[in-house]
DNA sequence: TTTAGCACTCTCAATACGAGAGTGCTAAAA
DNA sequence: TTTTAGCACTCTCGTATTGAGAGTGCTAAA
């Protein structure tokens, strides 16, 4: 209740600390002998009572050390913790890898789930960057044999989306392509809720390719597409996890898609570009989250795509890191996409 | 050394299956009882003991039942086991939504992976489809915004590129497509390795170009790409593996790549499409995958492009369901790629 | 060759016990 | 009033012990 003195925040950051790096309970002693606090232990064991009182501190059982409980974590990270920033050289280096995969959204993915996991020392999670609301650029039809035609849809945003159609009867190329140039003249612009349905004056194949396009573009305005994912064996090999069906829990974040929308739905849903989310603990809502935390951002840019990025690791995590390394990736990728997609804020 | 008599392979084949059930040590009086033996138990324990002289058993301890050693499983795969095919009316929902699908490449390889997990009870892994050489077949410059160009690159196999550039200064779209019409006059039917130095009197545009597609083909010939998944759940639920490090050592081969890609060339190097490879254990040469068997195969067609799936469970996996189903999904996504890329083998 | 019978072996679960760690409390010191 | 030394107390954890039970291997008879 009352506001925790100087010494308490001390005390409590410095038993977070060590729990973190030593996954054990932290006793008076130890806390004394290694951090050098010039009190005693018999006033840091009043100290570890009253925040065990105020349910900050639990004991796993009567003559054992003091654990943090998920409500210190809270704290810890909203008023304790400061960012452990990635050393320079590092930041060099990562960002130069990021320059070298520029051209391919995919390896940008790959690459950001790579750093997010080794930085961060846990599991991460990336979903592709998309916009709100899809919006047509550009069509392009390309015949590959007979019948087989490739159809590639650009979307205002940048995305691409490729489709290998298998039409009834074979065309000429010249006859696809001013096809694809008649679509791209009446759909410019559009998203896929502004389309009506296809004019009647529309020849047989104009209004196919039509539809499928529509089609596509209300598909990919559900769901996240692809997740990006890597690290999960840090994660594994934490000791909590060791046994236990914790990790499996964990893994449906991952295998049970509308679990993970949902969850980035909540949690996200009114967040900035810009800012880390951290979600401590199951938090009541998430059962399968139990003994896990997630750090979260969003990057991207407000009015071209966004996406999501995070990190999933056991509750005791350092946090210090996390927050930064996430908080620089997203910051990374966000430059990445308005570098790659810059021509699309133009539209304002 | 000597055959094994027609009883052996039964009890051996008893056992196999019931050990694969409990996950429990089997017994000769379990044996006798719930499979309905016209022999006595004492019996059975004389065969079994020969079983264990012959290295298809062994004993976890002195007095419990016998566990099958690894040889017995490559034993039971090669001459006992009969498949157990998927019902059709279940074939025909998963070929029905492959039909749905078929539009996108990506979606068949979750779809795969999906099925692959669900109906083989294991995790499972899926490479894009890829051909052993990329040629190239057509080249799209689209203008996104100034100097913003979205590059299209399709390949013979069907596979599309797709990268954002930015140029050092912005071009009209006639400009760059006349670019790429030009290129794709040059390029047509070409490998990466066959291409030469741009020429000296092309533009400088042309070649920024050129030299962007060929290092990008040369890119996509080494690795497999992307690898689906799916199922991991599945794997971390056995209890062999609630507790130790065997699940850890099994999601290393999903996240360190070289690791399966010396696996598949490995194991796979010589396959046909059309068969199924069983790994049972480490085979002393993966110790990673010491708890685990896989089940693989090569999908696609031969002269086209051609990708690898399978499915990873413990040792003490359902074999003829794993067989069966990874054949049968093969079978499919071989008929997805000839269909949408069937142009391709007309090249011959 | 098969089978009944039986002694034997070894695991697993339950129990007991001591060492050790860390606490909470009390009373003295600052 | 706050801090500290001292100490009894509590509870876990590792080790040792024990008994029940399961399943075997062997022997001798069918």
């Amino acid at each position: 209740m009352n506001p925790l003195t100087e010494r308490q925040k001390l005390i409590l950051g410095l038993i977070v600390q060590d729990y973190v790096e030593s996954a054990q309970p932290v006793g008076s002693k130890r806390l004394v002998d290694h951090y050098g606090l010039d009190v005693s232990s018999a006033t840091v064991r009043n100290e570890m009572a009253e925040l065990t009182d105020t349910g900050f501190l639990r004991q796993p059982f009567t003559s054992a050390g003091r654990v943090p409980t998920e409500e210190a974590f809270r704290f810890f990270v909203g008023e304790l913790m400061h960012r452990q920033e990635l050393p320079s050289s590092l930041k060099h280096t990562i960002s130069h890898q990021f320059y070298q995969a520029r051209h391919e959204v995919g390896q940008w993915m790959r690459l950001a789930a790579s750093v997010l996991a080794t930085q961060a020392k846990a599991a991460s999670l990336i979903t592709l960057p998309q916009t709100q609301q899809a919006r047509f650029k550009h069509l392009e039809l390309i015949v590959t044999t007979g019948k087989h035609v490739l159809m590639v849809l650009v979307l205002e945003s940048g995305q691409v989306i490729q489709q290998m159609l298998v039409l009834k009867e074979a065309f000429p190329q010249e006859r696809l392509s001013s096809t694809a140039e008649h679509l791209n003249n009446i759909l410019r612009g559009q998203a896929a809720s502004e389309m009506p349905a296809p004019p009647q004056e529309m020849g047989t194949l104009a209004s196919e390719i039509f539809l499928l396009v529509k089609a596509e573009m209300e598909r990919l305005g559900s769901g996240f597409g692809e997740v990006f994912h890597d690290g999960w064996t840090n994660v594994l090999a934490e000791p909590e996890f060791s046994e236990g069906d914790a990790a499996q829990r964990a893994l449906r974040v991952l295998e049970e898609r509308p679990l993970l929308e949902d969850l980035l739905n909540q949690v996200m849903n009114d967040s900035q570009i810009g800012g880390v989310q951290v979600l401590i603990g199951g938090e009541g809502r998430w059962e399968h989250l139990n003994d896990f935390s997630l750090v979260l951002a969003r990057y991207g840019s407000a009015n071209a795509a966004s996406g999501y990025l995070g990190v999933l690791g056991p509750i005791r995590m350092s946090y210090g890191r996390a927050v930064s390394t996430v908080d620089y990736v997203a910051g990374l990728l966000s430059d990445m996409v308005s570098e790659s997609m810059g021509g699309t804020e133009a539209r304002e």
